[in-house]
DNA sequence: CGAAAGCGGACTGGAATTGTACGATTTGAC
DNA sequence: GTCAAATCGTACAATTCCAGTCCGCTTTCG
């Protein structure tokens, strides 16, 4: 498993879909539609996505959605971080102290290790690689 | 966020409790101590590891578990398997044609390069790395 | 002014996970 | 041969988390 949430994996589809055309702005039930999603799903995911500040929003009638930076100045970390809060596999690694055990726990460092490891992936893929366009390799290098 | 389950973070503490004294047999009642878990709850997560082949168990008087393998053989991607089942960061990783959107997704492709990533990862710390040692370093690459 | 569109929060139904308990079975020890 | 120790398998309760929806408010264009 090691799962992400659902509205994580749609982030990414609204994302892109938006990415394919940069620059406009689009309204959050035109994005809804290219993606497939309910109208009011796909507005969460992008207010989220907005508060975070990837996205760029325009009230008012005509109004919607615009990405903030260009679509390789965005990586799957940040979408991810947007989404489902501060990195970390597991409690101890993103908010230290709350677990009891972590006196005598011995794994943590190994952990940590792994997180960064895992960060470097995501944030090795670009919005721009994620468009349907020939792909490169995902560059990781990690020393401990 | 991203995280592992609970049970998952349990299990490679009494993974490297046992992988403190290689050979030996332990009670699940000794292990529960050590990793201060409550018996029950040990008990169950031994059970899983066992049946997932990475324990051997030996019931009746002085019975007890004891690793299946040597500790450099046995990597956190077995751990995390054994606990959480099928590796995939989406559903559609993991289990292709269960995901309605798949036809006209565009982004599946580039999760199952990140799934790639992060599975190396875990398949790149051994049990033996996580006892309290002088760290080597993960080694990672992909190419996609 | 009115319609269109985003903003913010709350709420709910369901699923997954966690943690526990109990009877059955096996095995070593005396 | 009997008993005690220990795992196995299953089942269960509680809780937490998440997905998805809805509604009222604010902003902006025509």
């Amino acid at each position: 498993m090691l799962r992400i949430g659902k509205l994580t994996d749609y982030a990414t589809v609204l994302m892109t879909a938006l990415a394919a055309e940069p620059g406009a702005v689009h309204a959050a039930a035109d994005l809804a539609q290219r993606a497939h999603l309910e109208p009011a799903t796909a507005s969460k995911i992008l207010k989220m996505l907005a508060k975070a500040g990837l996205l760029a929003s325009f009230r008012g009638a005509t109004g919607g959605y615009r990405l903030a930076r260009a679509a390789d100045q965005i990586t799957l970390a940040d979408i991810v971080a947007a989404m489902e809060g501060p990195f970390g596999m597991t409690e101890c690694v993103s908010h230290a102290g709350q677990c009891g055990h972590e006196p005598h726990c011995g794994v943590r460092g190994n952990w940590r290790r792994v997180s960064d490891v895992v960060e470097g992936a995501l944030r090795g893929v670009t919005l721009a690689q994620m468009l349907p366009r020939p792909r490169r390799a995902i560059p990781v290098s990690v020393e401990a």
